[in-house]
DNA sequence: CGGACACTTCGGCGCGCACCGAAGTGTCCG
DNA sequence: CGGACACTTCGGTGCGCGCCGAAGTGTCCG
């Protein structure tokens, strides 16, 4: 058969970088988009040294992270945002599986942690990613209804937030990604972003432990009732 | 080690339904949004029949296919617009290593018919596409700068063409899709499907053969030019 | 009702790959 | 300079899975 498409050998090729479930553990640790070591991933993954090294040339060279060499370190993170985006997309397209009741007291807790808040690599999501986005939408500042986009009031409340967007880049300044948690679309892109590590900067928010969960803090109570009118009980 | 993501199984499992690469031809000749047998899909793979079998039992178990069954033959498409757009978005992350010469002649002539028009499984793409989209933007219609949706104005101009869109289901009326061609973002969402589907019905273009390639006919010209200003050149 | 046809099930084969531990390379620090 | 440390390379092992052909099931049609 002459078909087959010719793109058919390659898709398979990047979607095996992540079918093995090492592989698939380190892409989600790195979807806090830091920079993490071989050696955190491996007791991260629970495997070998080598074994994780060998995985990380896999990665890298099938352009899905980046390596960073310090030293005796070897740092690797996500590639760019784009394969952020993927990653979280498989993640939302399983999650109906994946959303069963925790097997423990442990999980359980760390798990409404991340419900709560947490970093969809550079941005926000969780229920507080879900209620920054739902009172943008009700203040008029991104519309929804017909797309995904900030309006002409979005980028001024920005603007008077201090909050700067870099629109030089070809990455859109808005964009929905879907919360795996919520089933329900929150602002990524770069404005989404630019308000995350806003929102760290300032300390409206901190990480909790060395995962992707983040609090609210009481500073940051008081910030986004102000500037969003979002009431603290939405976000416990 | 306590962590390891209780995702990353599921993700892996995801992954690897789509990390074969008969699968993966399977996949992308369903990303015409058709419906094919499974003996035209055994035939497209150049695989036995009893393989293929195979392949769609664990593809609809996973949920990215759904079967129809008539008497003796297995219909089965991609699950819905969320697969779809899963795959695109995969297929475009490995377009960069894809776009390589043709290699022979046929090759590079079906190549360059589905550059100047396709469906990307419910939407119009390729130079075609990114004509629609541009040709939107610039009137007015799309907003691209800040996100993407459709404008006030917009909604009127599908409403005035007499393209009905269907705003009760939680489908994006508008979403951006890479082209894996153009390597830019073209018109996808309910407004997308929607203009796809009457430019079928209404002849404006017709599929060539059984891929996903299609042709602006003569009358697709006109009333192009005439609706959104696109000069018949700017197609070819 | 019998034969053609589409698909499925099963057994068996062979390749690919994730894994480990041991040995090797390069870096840091006392 | 020597030892601790992070990572890499290399053999070797075993499992998983994609593949086929043959036999089986269910459907259509003359």
């Amino acid at each position: 058969m002459a078909g087959k498409d010719p793109q058919a050998p390659h898709l398979a090729r990047l979607a095996a970088l992540i079918a093995d479930e090492t592989r698939a553990a380190c892409l989600l640790a790195l979807l806090d988009g830091r920079a993490w070591t071989a050696g955190e991933l491996a007791r991260h993954a629970g495997v070998a040294a080598s074994t994780l090294s060998e995985h990380l040339g896999k990665l890298v060279a099938g352009g899905l992270l980046t390596e960073e060499r310090q030293g005796r370190h070897r740092y690797v993170r996500l590639a760019d945002a784009r394969v952020a985006q993927l990653l979280e997309d498989l993640a939302a397209q399983v999650a109906p599986q994946a959303a069963r009741r925790p097997r423990n007291l442990r999980e359980s807790s760390a798990g409404s942690a991340m419900a709560r808040g947490r970093t969809c690599y550079d941005h926000l999501a969780g229920r507080l990613g879900i209620a920054v986005t739902d009172a943008l939408t009700a203040r008029g500042l991104l519309r929804q209804d017909t797309g995904f986009a900030l309006t002409d009031a979005g980028l001024g409340w920005f603007d008077s937030a201090g909050i700067r967007l870099d629109r030089t880049g070809r990455r859109p300044l808005a964009r929905a990604c879907l919360d795996w948690t919520e089933r329900r679309p929150h602002l990524a892109g770069v404005s989404g972003a630019a308000l995350c590590r806003h929102a760290l900067e300032v300390g409206w928010c901190v990480r909790i432990g060395s995962e992707r969960a983040v609090k609210v803090t009481a500073a940051g109570e008081r910030a986004l009732d102000e500037l969003l009118g979002i009431e603290a009980a939405t976000l416990r």
